[in-house]
DNA sequence: ACAAAAGTGTTCGATATACACCCATGA
DNA sequence: TCATGGGTGTATATCGAACACTTTTGT
């Protein structure tokens, strides 16, 4: 028995990488040639998203789908918006995509948006046919469906999530310095910080910790590495939240 | 021709309202009555909600289902999150009621929450069919479906909104004293305040404008009347947000 | 006159902001 | 020895929290 996929319904995922100076969103390339394979008729990038199974549960879904176009494992999800208006497939290249391989789409898909952190954006992407490639976030202009409002609102989302959660760990590597946290912080938040005031602020977080190790091989004083501690800031939750940088 | 009502998927409302007390939330009776009418096999409630239609626009939508159900118009309504899990219809109370009347119901039905702000609960709902009524939040127990989950992803939606923009008074009167504006604050976030510090903070409000009109018969020194200024919001709004990006 | 809610300021500790120099390393 | 980013403290302004009494009205 085959699984049935749901024509109306579909799930899009931001995926946001950081590479220590911008952040960045993993995007398809979606080509379209002409019958003869010599022209180009046109060229633009999209999301990772698809639709998805019948009897899929949502969030399954977005793991699914980037696992079938990039190879990414274990990646977390996080839901932040829903599009369903009636001219999600506006612009002419939507049409003559849909035309060409939409053979499961029907005449409004309502697509599902969730967005994912990688920390970082080296990672091993397999490509499966169609190029997947990094691109940084204040550089895209327009992209596939509605996809450019999709990004929009996901950045939206990831902003208030940064100052309320610690969800910017997820964008650093495991061992990370104060600099590599304040230069996330400023990327995602489109600010400065002063360097004191926000080191201030994060030995205020009882979460960030101090390992015995320093940064190794670079050509200035070695910075200290810190690591984000899940259990020490689960226990002090309660007590504040202070995320505002 | 007929419009076509898509079988998996669906918008639900959480209509709150504010009775200058508790926070309310607007119910639907859900009662099902054995054949011969004599006796009820189940009663319990559910938020507003129904499926959409093929062609209809996802906000829309919520407008229309809403009026539906109680008659109420000009509803601003805000998409909070998107539920579809696959065991969303699980207790057997569900299924009894689908095989009912859910002939327009497939195995896994998505649905898309929203939430709308109502001044007053006394407005005059127009209960077509099934009994509509308000009830406070924090005393509603069980409901069908996951909606109780709905209700409660909407509330922290709510609490976040409120106070990061000026959606409070959405659920006061046109005209309202500070004490009003402080007991719905608590009501909403669950928590106590002091009335100087209260009232220093909204002063700093420029867009809470006090006018020239004062409380009438009631049975203590009447208070100052307020209203909310959208226009100097915007103004002010600017100029908040400038260092951002 | 009494009950009931309105209205009003000050103090104190905590937090935010602004700002400049020396340090450790690799090249 | 130079270039590069790492690391540190203090002073001032602003904000949040705690706290009690007088005023105005209807009954």
């Amino acid at each position: 028995m085959t699984r049935k996929l749901l024509t109306n319904l579909s799930v899009d995922c931001v995926i946001f990488g950081f590479d220590m100076d911008q952040l960045k969103v993993l995007l398809v390339e979606r080509k379209l040639k002409s019958d003869d394979g010599k022209s180009i008729i046109f060229s633009d990038h999209s999301l990772t998203g698809y639709h998805i199974y019948e009897d899929e549960d949502l969030d399954s879904a977005a793991i699914r789908i980037v696992n079938d176009l990039t190879g990414l494992e274990n990646l977390k999800f996080e839901q932040f918006y829903t599009f369903g208006s009636l001219d999600r497939i506006a612009h002419p290249n939507d049409q003559i995509w849909i035309e060409q391989f939409g053979d499961v789409i029907s005449s409004r898909v309502l697509t599902v948006g969730y967005y994912s952190l990688l920390p970082n954006t080296n990672m091993n992407i397999i490509q499966k046919g169609r190029k997947v490639n990094w691109f940084p976030v204040d550089q895209v202009k327009e992209l596939a469906y509605d996809h450019k409002e999709i990004l929009e609102k996901a950045l939206e989302h990831l902003r208030y999530k940064l100052q309320n959660e610690p969800v910017g760990f997820n964008l650093l590597p495991e061992k990370f310095t104060l600099s590599q946290m304040q230069k996330l912080y400023e990327a995602i938040l489109g600010a400065k910080y002063d360097k004191r005031n926000f080191r201030k602020k994060v030995s205020q977080m009882s979460y960030v910790v101090p390992i015995k190790e320093k940064q190794q091989g670079v050509a200035h004083k070695p910075a200290q590495l810190y690591i984000f501690s899940p259990e020490v800031y689960e226990k002090t939750r309660k007590e504040r939240n202070h995320f505002f940088i």
